[in-house]
DNA sequence: ACTTACTGTAATGAATAATATTACAGTAAG
DNA sequence: CTTACTGTAATATTATTCATTACAGTAAGT
């Protein structure tokens, strides 16, 4: 896997702390400790699936869309990484039964615990995480 | 992710349908499809955790020592590739509230996931995937 | 109008991770 | 003592991830 879904998730809790205004790129790459860029395709996807808002030009940036609640870790998974549970088997021999069946039978199963995660991560929304954060704040 | 949880399962698979003989690390990795160094780096894990006994010169391979409903999909994760869901996070800023704390908040979030996910791989023995891999057999 | 500060995205390069390959020591059968 | 294996380290290759550069498009402020 990639890091799309924590950067996501990083992301949006910061704009979730930022509710008046909008956030830029940079701004948000400098929390996350990666290339602005990054930042941009990443939103870009979020943008697409109607979470975030985003505004060019001077005083441009990212704001969040919705509310707090609306949005779990669930959603944000399949925008950024739906199947990077899946396997990237080669292709075996199809000579063998084994070789053959294998990677259709492992599809399955790994379908099966990408959903079964997704009822574990639907339990978290934004506004969990963002209490969590607050939480580990230390004073 | 690496592979070698679906190399695992495959090389076990494979074993459970040969009970009587030793599978070199060749015929298995012909039939998965890798180069047979890496079976033997594989199942070299599996060995050291006593699902399979191996044996060098001729006549020697691999042979799955325990019964096949006592290894479940689980267990092997575990040995191949614990903490594989857990996300690289870059170090990101620390004066940031976000950036400080949001590593700690998404490890707790994804060991969660993981042991999650564990209860979905428990429920597949080696006996259940060898026998859905048998119903896929076209005749 | 023009400058400044942004997003959006493609293209390229650098770094890292996964895998293959080579090499060779160790072991057991015949 | 030869042949056929495992075990494992070292190196090479390939694939993936990520950073960087470049530049077009947009909006605000002057």
């Amino acid at each position: 896997m990639n890091s799309d879904f924590t950067l996501a998730i990083h992301s949006l809790t910061l704009l979730a702390l930022q509710p008046d205004r909008m956030s830029t790129s940079e701004y948000i790459a400098e929390s996350a400790g990666v290339h602005p860029v990054r930042i941009r395709k990443v939103l870009s996807m979020l943008k697409k699936n109607g979470f975030i808002v985003s505004k060019e030009g001077t005083g441009g940036g990212f704001i969040f869309a919705l509310d707090l609640n609306q949005v779990n870790l669930w959603d944000i998974y399949q925008i950024t990484s739906e199947g990077a549970l899946q396997p990237k088997c080669t292709d075996s021999n199809g000579q063998c039964i084994v070789g053959a069946n294998m990677k259709s039978v492992l599809f399955s199963i790994f379908m099966g615990a990408e959903e079964h995660l997704g009822e574990y991560l639907k339990e978290y929304t934004i506004k969990e995480v963002v209490e969590l954060v607050k939480q580990k704040e230390t004073y």
